[in-house]
DNA sequence: ACAACTATACCGTCTAGCCGGTACAGTCGA
DNA sequence: TCGACTGTACCGGCTAGACGGTATAGTTGT
């Protein structure tokens, strides 16, 4: 029975929210393994049918996590363009974990693609060329915005590979101000 | 069944590093969950029992593996501290996917960090910061020395999540020549 | 004789996914 | 306005298979 609606284009219920917000979680702190639909459906105070109603199998929750990645990160790329501190130090500095919605989203779709899913791997390397070309256009070297990226990137593998207790707090708002310093000594001198 | 060549030049190829190999082999090419005992047996072209009397548990194959990334490591930054061309410009060379025998263990130990094995965290950050130790004394500076380690570790974590196939190959020879020479800019003038 | 295996059977637990059922809010024709 | 019916949201029990691990008897090269 219940011959489900022909597409699930939006259900948009409460529930479906806090599943992907649970799975979100566990894969962050738990990683790949620890996310599995028991747990899913346990963290979201919602039995596993309930879960099953929403997402039909677990390739549907990945799908529907990296759907809301994609968002955030279109939104994000827009941010970043407008910033008022200019592109490059806002990047920088939501490279290291602010535990907003993109960056949680971010390090889920991470784990994923750790574990080899394809669909994960493609969606973060748009979401990096998304990024990418904003910096091209505020810095006009292509190898400049190439090493500034780098350096974005190597925050995130950091705080990620940092979090929780072990490790003294290395990027403190300062040392993040003096890292933009010396990113600025990258940018061409001409203009 | 496939009877073993009956003399090998030297004893090279023991049963237990084919095992590790089989083990980060798997890793890498699948992610943490594809390494089950039952594959990495497979791989090695081991039986189940074979394996579980070299490693009594998937714990000891951790381990195992871990030891080794450990020491070859160490080697690594001995080779880092007298590159002909210097330490940076070895570090960043290595830090894309040259398939060495450090490389693959390095990959197969992150797999194991973003399961959140704490064992790997710890062990790859002991290694980060030996390689960061051996930059600061090459470059007199330490936030400099952080900059550098986070291009290393972004060009890792880019080769690492566009490896196989897709994407074109970003760097080249000539652009890491390139991205060297701009790492030149973030040096001090002084010494 | 002994170490280094192979082969196979088995156990308890976890995991993804399936299915029958429930509760309830609407809709609609008579 | 009432009863039949529909769709949505969810529960919880179940199953097949994967997994880590144990056990044990047999085989092979030195």
């Amino acid at each position: 029975m219940a011959p489900m609606s022909k597409n699930a284009p939006a259900p948009s219920a409460p529930t479906r929210d806090r599943l992907l917000d649970a799975f979100e979680e566990l894969l962050v702190e738990g990683g790949e393994r620890s996310a599995t639909l028991d747990s899913v459906a346990a963290a979201a105070a919602v039995s596993k049918g309930g879960l099953l109603y929403h997402f039909a199998s677990k390739d549907a929750l990945v799908d529907g996590l990296l759907a809301r990645l994609d968002a955030l990160a279109r939104e994000d790329a827009d941010n970043i363009r407008t910033a008022p501190a200019g592109p490059v130090d806002y990047l920088i500095r939501t490279s290291v974990h602010t535990g907003s919605p993109l960056d949680r989203a971010y390090i889920a779709g991470s784990r994923l693609a750790q574990g080899r899913d394809p669909r994960a791997m493609q969606v973060l390397n748009e979401i990096r060329r998304r990024w990418l070309s904003v910096i091209e256009d505020a810095v006009h070297d292509p190898d400049t915005a190439q090493a500034i990226m780098l350096i974005s990137d190597g925050l995130y593998v950091n705080s990620s590979l940092a979090a929780h207790e072990l490790t003294p707090p290395s990027h403190t708002d300062e040392s993040m101000t003096r890292l933009i310093t010396l990113i600025g000594r990258l940018l061409p001198r001409s203009t």
